[in-house]
RNA sequence: GGCCCCAUCGUCUAGGCAGGUCUAGGACACAGGCUUUUCAAGCCUGCAGCAGGGGUUCAAAUCCCCUUGGGGUCACCA
C-alpha cells in the first residue's frame, strides 16, 4: 500500500492572512483530497521578532472563511502535533546535535559585525555576498566547549564542496539543479536558539510525514538547501511543487504596495468566498472542458498536476468581480439576505424585510456585497443634495421638468391602489397627455427619488419608498427647481 | 550582477510532454448592436495573440539551441 498522501501549508503569522497563503492552501488542499490525503496547517512563527497569536487567528480565520479547512492543526491537533513551531521548540536541538554529529553542519561564532564587513567587501568586489566559511575550520570539540561556555553563535549548514544539488519539481516535470558552490552555509539555528525556516521546516515536514511539497516559486533558489539537509539527516525527501506566484499588473510579485493582498480585505470589499476560491483556482489552473466557474469539490474532482501551469498569472480584479457578480446573482433571496447581515452591510434581516420586494432587482445590479448599501440607501433615507441639473433629461428646459414633475406629484399622490404597476400606468398615461417621452418623464421623478441617474426600476422603489416619502422628495425636487 | 524559473490575444487560459485535424479555441476586459425606464443583467457581433532568430522535420504554437524580455532569489524573514 503506497504511503498516505500528507501536504501541507505553512504560512508565517507575521501580517495579514495573504492571499498568496490562500492560493498555495487552495491546490495544497484540492490535492490532498484528490488524493485521499491529509492537508495539513502548520504555523511557522519560529522568527519571535514578528510573529503574532492576532496574525495567527486572523490566519486561521480567513481561511476557514473561504472553506479551506485542514484536517489536522493547532486548533484541531493531530496525531503528529504539536501544529506550531513555537510549541515544538524543544524538539529541535537534538536535530541540530545529530546534524552537527555527522558533519551536515557546524557551529559559527562570527559575530554579525563580522558578517556584515564581509558581505560588504564581497558586494564592494561585486562578489555573491555568502558566508566564508572562517568557522568551517574551527575543531568541532573546541566549538563545541566554546559554544557550552555560553559563547553566542550560530549553527550553519555545512554546504559540500563541489557538484551539483538537484531535485525534481513536479510541475515542471524536470530536474533543476544548482552547483553547490553557489549554495551559501546557511543559518540554521539562530544565536537565540530558534531554528531557522529552513531547519524547522525539514525537521516538521519529515516528523509530519509530509509527502509533497506544495510551495510558491519563490521557494526553487532554498530548495536545494532542503535537500542538502534531508541528504544529511539520511531521510527521504517529499516531492517538490513550486506553484507560479501571483502578479501584480506589471507582473512583479504580487504585493501589499501595488494589490490588495488581505484575504479580510476581499472579505470586506463583499467579495464570496466562493467566488474568490473559484478565481483562484482559474490561476494557473484550468479544468479539463474547460469550465470557468466551478466549486472547489468539482475542481477536486478534475484535479490533475498535468492541468497546473508555470506561468505567473496577473491577478485580474476584472474577472474576480465578473464571477463574484455571477455567484452573487445565483445565492437564492434568503443565502443573500443571511450573507448583508454577516457581513454588515445592514444592521439586520428586519431592515431588508423592508425592502423585499426589490431587493432580487438590486441584486442583480451588484458585483459585490459592499455595493449593496450604497445603491439601497435611498430606500432608508432622503438623497443627499444632488445636483439640482441631474433632474432635467437632455434637451428639456427646467421649467418644463418641474411642471411635469408637479404633474407627476399629483398623479402619485392619488394612485391607487398603491402599486408599481399602477404607478407605472399613471406616470405613462401622463407623459402621454405632455407628449413627453416616457424616460423624459421618469428619470426627473427617478432623481428627486433616489438622487441618482442610476438606480433600481423606478416603479419598483416608488412602491417600496411609499407615498407619503415619495411627495416629500418630489417637494424637495421642485423646490431645488425653483426658479 | 551571479544563480534559478518563465514566455499563446490587454488579462486568465485551451492546444505543447505523444509535431499535421490550429487560416490558434474559450473567458474577462474593451467597442458596437439588440432589449429597454436609468443602471445593470442577458443575447449577438467585432477587436486582438503563438516575443525574435536559428535548427530538427515532408510538416513546428507544439521538439532543441541562442537572443530578447519578464520574474524570483541571493537574511540569525518566512
Amino acid at each position: 500500500m503506497a504511503t498516505e498522501t500528507r501536504v501541507r501549508i505553512a504560512p508565517s503569522p507575521t501580517g495579514e492572512p495573504h492571499v498568496g497563503t490562500a492560493y498555495v492552501a487552495l491546490f495544497n488542499r484540492a490535492y490532498a483530497r484528490a488524493a485521499g490525503g491529509k492537508f495539513i496547517l502548520r504555523i511557522e512563527d519560529t522568527d519571535r521578532e514578528r510573529s503574532t497569536r492576532e496574525s495567527e487567528e486572523a490566519i486561521l480565520r480567513s481561511l476557514r472563511w473561504l472553506g479551506l479547512e485542514w484536517d489536522e492543526g493547532p486548533d484541531v491537533g493531530g496525531p503528529y502535533g504539536p501544529y506550531r513551531q513555537s510549541d515544538r521548540r524543544g524538539l529541535y536541538g537534538q536535530f541540530v546535535e545529530e546534524l552537527l554529529g555527522r558533519g551536515g553542519a557546524f557551529r559559527c561564532f562570527c559575530t554579525p559585525d563580522r558578517i556584515e564587513q564581509l558581505r560588504e567587501r564581497q558586494r564592494a568586489r561585486k562578489q555573491q555576498p555568502r558566508y566564508d566559511g572562517l568557522c568551517r575550520s574551527v575543531d568541532p570539540a573546541e566549538a563545541r566547549r566554546r559554544a557550552e561556555a555560553g559563547e553566542p553563535h550560530v549553527v550553519r549548514l555545512e554546504v559540500p564542496p563541489g557538484g551539483p544539488t538537484t531535485f525534481r519539481d513536479e510541475i515542471r516535470r524536470e530536474a533543476i539543479a544548482f552547483e553547490n558552490a553557489q549554495i551559501d552555509d546557511q543559518v540554521l539555528l539562530k544565536s537565540d536558539g530558534w531554528p531557522t525556516y529552513h531547519l524547522a521546516s525539514v525537521v516538521d515536514d519529515h516528523l509530519m510525514g509530509i509527502t509533497d511539497v506544495i510551495r510558491a516559486e519563490e521557494w526553487i533558489s532554498s530548495t536545494p538547501k532542503h535537500v542538502l539537509l534531508y541528504q544529511a539527516f539520511g531521510w527521504t525527501a517529499p516531492r517538490f511543487f513550486h506553484m507560479p506566484l501571483l502578479r501584480n499588473s506589471d507582473k512583479s510579485k504580487i504585493s501589499k504596495r501595488k494589490n490588495p493582498t488581505s484575504l479580510e480585505w476581499y472579505r470586506q470589499q463583499g467579495y464570496l468566498p466562493e467566488a474568490l476560491v473559484n478565481f483562484l483556482g482559474l490561476l494557473g489552473w484550468s479544468m479539463s472542458d474547460g469550465r470557468e466557474k466551478f466549486s472547489f469539490d468539482e475542481m477536486v474532482a478534475d484535479f490533475n498536476w498535468e492541468r497546473v501551469g508555470t506561468t505567473g498569472p496577473i491577478f485580474d480584479f476584472h474577472k474576480l468581480d465578473w464571477l463574484n457578480g455571477l455567484y452573487l446573482r445565483a445565492l437564492s433571496i434568503p443565502d443573500l439576505r443571511r450573507r448583508l447581515v454577516s457581513e454588515r452591510c445592514i444592521e439586520s434581516e428586519e431592515r431588508l424585510e423592508a425592502i423585499a420586494p426589490v431587493l432580487p432587482l438590486i441584486q442583480e445590479r451588484i458585483k459585490k456585497l459592499s455595493e449593496f448599501r450604497p445603491m439601497a440607501d435611498f430606500f432608508f433615507q432622503d438623497p443627499r443634495d444632488y445636483e439640482p441639473a441631474l433632474l432635467v433629461p437632455k434637451k428639456r428646459e427646467a421649467s418644463d421638468v418641474r411642471q411635469a414633475l408637479a404633474r407627476s406629484r399629483e398623479v402619485i399622490a392619488r394612485a391607487d391602489p398603491w402599486t408599481w404597476e399602477k404607478l407605472e400606468a399613471d406616470i405613462r398615461a401622463l407623459a402621454d397627455q405632455l407628449q413627453w417621452k416616457p424616460g423624459d418623464c421618469f428619470m426627473p421623478l427617478r432623481v428627486a427619488v433616489t438622487g441618482s441617474t442610476q438606480s433600481p426600476p423606478l416603479f419598483q422603489s416608488l412602491a417600496v419608498v411609499g407615498r407619503e416619502v415619495t411627495l416629500r422628495r418630489i417637494d424637495a425636487a421642485l423646490a431645488k427647481l425653483a426658479p
